[in-house]
DNA sequence: GTTAGCACTCGATGGACTTGAGTGCTAACA
DNA sequence: TGTTAGCACTCAAGTCCATCGAGTGCTAAC
C-alpha cells in the first residue's frame, strides 16, 4: 500500500505541475521539485506504470507526460486540497451581492465579472425560473399607452415578471385596476404553469369584452420562457491560455459561448446546491473536448435558480475554482439570511 | 485630369482587392485583374506615385502595397458603390423587428445576431434613453411584497422604465394605487430629468409618512441610468480574420468588447439618423488602431436611441456594411409607420 | 526495490540555400 | 511624353540539415 501511496503522490505532483505550466512533465522535474528523496529513474518507473494504468499520456517519446482525463477525474474527486481565498477575494465576492441594486441581470453581470477576474476563466451566469412549483400571489395591469399595458405577475415567494401586452381596445386605468384586483383574487395560489388555462377558464364565464381581454392575456403569458438571462463574462481570459493559441480552437469555443442553446444545455444541471465538475468529453460537447466546465446552482428565496458555470482548459485550477464557487454560495446565503433578519 | 482618374481607378482596384484577400497587392495583379489595358510597369509607376501621396504603404520592398488609412477614408467618402442586398438578407433584417415580442433586449439580440451573420463582423447594439427631452406621462406603484414595490414610469412618448424599490414600511395596495394616481396627476408633464427634484418638492408639503415614501422614491429614481443595455453579437467572427490570428491582438479586442465604458464611448456618437465610419486611429482607441467601427443611430418613437456599431478590420467590406445598416434603418421606420397606421 | 549509466528518440532551434513575388530603374518605342 | 519590356535587386517564406537538449527505456550494479 505504501507503493500505491507513492504513485498517488507522484501523480498528484504531475497534475499540479502541469496545471501550473501547461508543459509536459518529465521525471527529473518531479524528482527535483516534488520528491527529492527519489531519483528520476525511480520516478520514471512509476510514471511508466501510471501510463499503463491510463492516468498519463505522452505526446511523444521524448517529451514528458501529461495527465489524462481519467487523471483529472481522480484529482478532482480525491486529491483536491482546499485553496484558501484571500480576504480581498472574499470581500470582492460579497460586494457583488451586497448592494441596493436589485436588478437580477446586474447582479449576474457583476458576479460573472468578479469570478472571471479572480479565476481568470470564463464565467456564465444563468437565471432560470422553474414555473412548476411557483404559485401566483397577485397580478396587476399597468397602462402605458392607449392600447398597451404591462402585465405584472408576482409569485408567492416574491418573484416578479413583467410582460408588455397589446390590447385590442383602450381600457380605462381604473377599470384595469379593478380587473387586476378581481383576477388577483381569483388566481391567487394558482400554479404558474396552470395560469394560462385558468385565465381561459375564467374567460369562459365572463361577458364578451372581459373575455377577450383575458384571452389576450392568456396568449401572452403562454410564451414566457423558463430560462431567463444568460450572462457571460471574461471571454477574453480564454485567449490567455496556450491551449487556445490556435485561433480556430478559440473561435469554436467563443462560438459555443454565443449559442444560447448550447449554453443552456451546459448550464442545465439538475442537482441544486451542489458543484459539478465535467472534464473534457464529460461535457458531452465535441467543441469542449479539451475544456472543463464547473457548474454550481443556487436556489434563491424567490424560487429562481441561478447557475454559475466556469469554462476553462482541462488543466483548470480546480482547487481555486471550487473555493470561489463555495464562497459564492456562502456569501449568497449569508445575504439571504440577513434579509430574513431584516424582514423579521 | 485623365491621369488623376486612372490613379483613382487603380487605387480603388487595390483597395477592393486588399479587402477581398488581405494580401498585399502587386502591380501584376492589378494589371491582370483590373486594368488589362495597362502593363504592370505602368501600374508600378502609378503605385509609386500613390505611395508618395500617402495612399499606399508597402510592408517591405518586395511585397505588394496595402492601402493606408487615408486611402480607406477616401474609399469610404467617395468610392463606395452601392452593394445590393439579397432578398433573403432584407427579409432577414425585417424579421428582426417584425414580431410580437416587445422586449427591447430581445430585439437588440436578434439584430446583433442578424447583422453579424450577414456581414461576418461583430455587432454591438446599445439602447440609450436620453432623459432630457422626455416628460412623464404617469407613474404607478405595484406591490410585490410587504415592503417592496415596483416603480413604473411611463413617459409621454410611451417609454417605460421599471425599478424595484424597498420601502421602510408596508403600505396597503389600495393606498399605493391612490398615491400613484395622485403623483401621476401632480407630475404629469414634468421632464424626467427634473423628476427627482419634483418628488422632493412635493414631499415637503405632505405629512410625515407620505413624505418619507416620496423621498424613498426620489432616492431610487436618481440612480436610474441613461445608458440601458449593450448587447454584443458575433464575437467569434473576429477570429476568422487573419489580422487577428495573433492571439494577443484578438484578446485585446475581445477585452474592449467586454469593457462597458469603452463600448459606451465607442457607441456614443452624437449625430442621429446618420451612419458614421471611423477608421483605425479615428476610433480614438489604441486597441482599435487597426479596426474600423461603423455606427448608426436610430431614434425610436418612444424616445429611446438605438445605436448599432459594427467592428471589424480596417479592410472592412464597407459597401456591404453600409447597405445593411441602411436597410436596418429602412426596415425600422417601415415598422414604425406600420404601427402608426395600426394605431390610427 | 532503487539507482547510475547509457543509448536512443524526437521536437525545437537556427543557419544556409532556394524560390518567387514584387519593386525600381533604364532604355527603347509609339 | 506616356507606355512598356527587360533586368537587376530585395526580401519573406519555405526547405533542408545539423545540432541541441529534454526526456525515455533498459540494463546492470548496489
Amino acid at each position: 500500500m505504501e507503493l500505491l501511496d507513492r504513485k498517488y503522490r507522484i501523480l498528484q505532483a504531475i497534475i499540479d505541475d502541469y496545471i501550473l505550466t501547461a508543459l509536459p512533465v518529465g521525471s527529473r522535474t518531479i524528482s527535483r521539485k516534488y520528491e527529492q528523496k527519489l531519483s528520476s529513474a525511480t520516478i520514471r518507473n512509476e510514471m511508466s506504470d501510471l501510463e499503463d494504468l491510463g492516468y498519463l499520456d505522452s505526446p511523444h517519446t521524448s517529451a514528458g507526460r501529461i495527465p489524462s482525463n481519467k487523471a483529472y477525474r481522480l484529482y478532482v474527486d480525491q486529491m483536491l486540497q482546499p485553496f484558501p481565498l484571500s480576504v480581498e477575494d472574499i470581500a470582492y465576492i460579497r460586494s457583488c451581492f451586497d448592494t441596493r441594486s436589485h436588478q437580477i441581470e446586474q447582479i449576474s453581470m457583476r458576479l460573472a465579472r468578479a469570478i472571471s477576474g479572480m479565476t481568470n476563466y470564463t464565467t456564465a451566469v444563468m437565471t432560470r425560473m422553474p414555473r412548476d412549483d411557483q404559485k401566483l400571489s397577485h397580478m396587476q395591469l399597468v397602462p402605458v399607452a392607449d392600447r398597451r399595458v404591462i402585465l405584472i405577475l408576482v409569485t408567492e415567494n416574491g418573484a416578479v415578471t413583467q410582460t408588455p401586452v397589446d390590447l385590442d381596445a383602450a381600457i380605462d386605468p381604473d377599470v384595469l385596476y379593478t380587473v387586476s384586483k378581481f383576477l388577483s383574487k381569483r388566481l391567487e395560489g394558482v400554479p404558474m404553469s396552470k395560469l394560462h388555462q385558468s385565465l381561459i377558464d375564467i374567460a369562459a364565464g365572463e361577458p364578451e369584452e372581459m373575455s377577450k381581454l383575458l384571452r389576450t392575456l392568456a396568449a401572452q403569458d403562454d410564451e414566457s420562457p423558463d430560462v431567463g438571462s444568460i450572462v457571460v463574462g471574461g471571454r477574453s481570459n480564454l485567449l490567455s491560455y496556450p491551449e487556445y493559441s490556435d485561433v480556430e480552437k478559440a473561435r469554436n469555443l467563443l462560438s459555443v459561448l454565443e449559442t444560447k442553446d448550447k449554453m443552456i444545455s451546459l448550464l442545465n444541471t439538475h442537482g441544486e446546491m451542489e458543484i459539478t465538475v465535467r472534464i473534457g468529453p464529460e461535457t458531452g460537447m465535441e467543441e469542449l473536448k479539451d475544456c472543463s466546465v464547473v457548474t454550481a446552482s443556487y436556489r434563491m428565496r424567490d424560487g429562481r435558480v441561478n447557475t454559475i458555470g466556469l469554462i476553462g482548459p482541462t488543466r483548470m485550477q480546480y482547487g481555486k475554482v471550487l473555493s470561489v464557487l463555495n464562497q459564492v454560495g456562502r456569501s449568497l446565503y449569508e445575504l439571504l439570511d440577513a434579509q430574513d433578519d431584516e424582514q423579521r
